[in-house]
DNA sequence: ATTTAAAAAACGAATGTGCGTTCGTATGCA
DNA sequence: TGCATACGAACGCACATTCGTTTTTTAAAT
């Protein structure tokens, strides 16, 4: 089953999100980058500019947050729960780079109401990531550092890989995860 | 010495920067932020919008770049240039936030030469920042990962300190140094 | 297979809007 | 008087989007 134009258009829409910003990226370059002469004629595929934003955004937040529903219901120390997480961050980080991108950057330009759905969305998944850092910190599995502190620093740790991450190398996700893991793991570990 | 109407002007366009992004922020924006009825006031106090983008970006990466000069050029261990680092990092997103945000978020509107500028100059703070992570993996005082994972974990983690940071703290920015210390030094030493 | 009707997709012109910037003029301070 | 600053109108441009029309594709009927 080959893509509909329709996946096209929205996979396109995303790579230009991704390489020149949501602002920056017009419509026209969108239609050329399908092949399409007219800006025109990508209304048939898509409602506006901005639906395609909000699908990569709410999509996003919520293959993150079906992420960590899994990883709160197995009965894994913190420190496995840790490692759960960041793998399915560095995951969708490697197989979905342009929406992660986008989905990092570019939510703020989101109108009402779906700047609420998000940031709300976004603000419970951080709850649920404090949550297993602080039940770390408790157990005496984890150093008592500030659970903010450590929350941020690890969810902005892995903010560079989408950049830097080129498709085709899948060993390399292996070697990069051990590597982030001794990194961050190690770190916060007692 | 008060501030020159040009020092407010290059200001409140770079908090606008912040909060809505370059492209977003308009110049008629920025002229009621600071007090005018019109845009086409503003031409006296600069030449153009990109005017202000070029100036940030580049006095920042200057700052940068002298910083790791002086750590450099002291005779102390890897783990305490990397230290030094970790706090002109943070010193700086701390001090001056509106900046550094801009400087992290809006280099790559940017026109050319300005871009190469900019990335030339960043490419060298990161070479010379990877320099001194290598040292210490030769000297076997930090583990032997990946020198570039290790860079743009450790760079990529310190970014979300200024979207955190509320001026006037500055207690808490200690507090905060330690705990990151702690995570980020911590997992690399062996 | 060929014809035919309907549906989907592409076109091209046009609309309205907001943008950065320029310019001539007016104001106010030294 | 002269200089820096502010004003207000105007310009040209690129943008997202709309609309009516034409072309292409699809699927059914002959």
């Amino acid at each position: 089953m080959s893509k509909t134009k329709k996946q096209l258009v929205f996979e396109a829409a995303a790579e230009l999100f991704m390489e020149k910003g949501y602002l920056a990226a017009s419509m026209r370059e969108i239609a050329k980058k399908v092949g399409l002469e007219q800006a025109s004629s990508l209304y048939n595929h898509l409602k506006s500019k901005e639906e395609v934003l909000i699908k990569i955004c709410l999509e996003n937040a919520e293959r993150f947050i079906n992420g960590i529903a899994a990883v709160e219901q197995t009965s894994s120390t913190p420190i496995e729960k840790l490692k759960a997480l960041i793998h399915l961050h560095i995951s969708i980080a490697t197989e979905d780079r342009t929406s992660v991108t986008v989905f990092n950057d570019e939510w703020r330009h989101l109108s009402e109401p779906h700047l609420n759905d998000f940031l709300t969305k976004r603000k419970d998944y951080e709850n649920r990531f404090k949550k297993i850092i602080e039940s770390g910190i408790a157990s005496g599995d984890f150093k008592a550092v500030d659970p903010t502190i450590a929350l941020y620093t690890i969810l902005t740790s892995i903010r560079w890989i989408h950049y830097w991450y080129k498709p085709g190398r899948s060993q390399s996700v292996v070697d990069l995860e051990r590597d982030v893991f001794v990194l961050l793991v190690e770190g916060l570990k007692n």
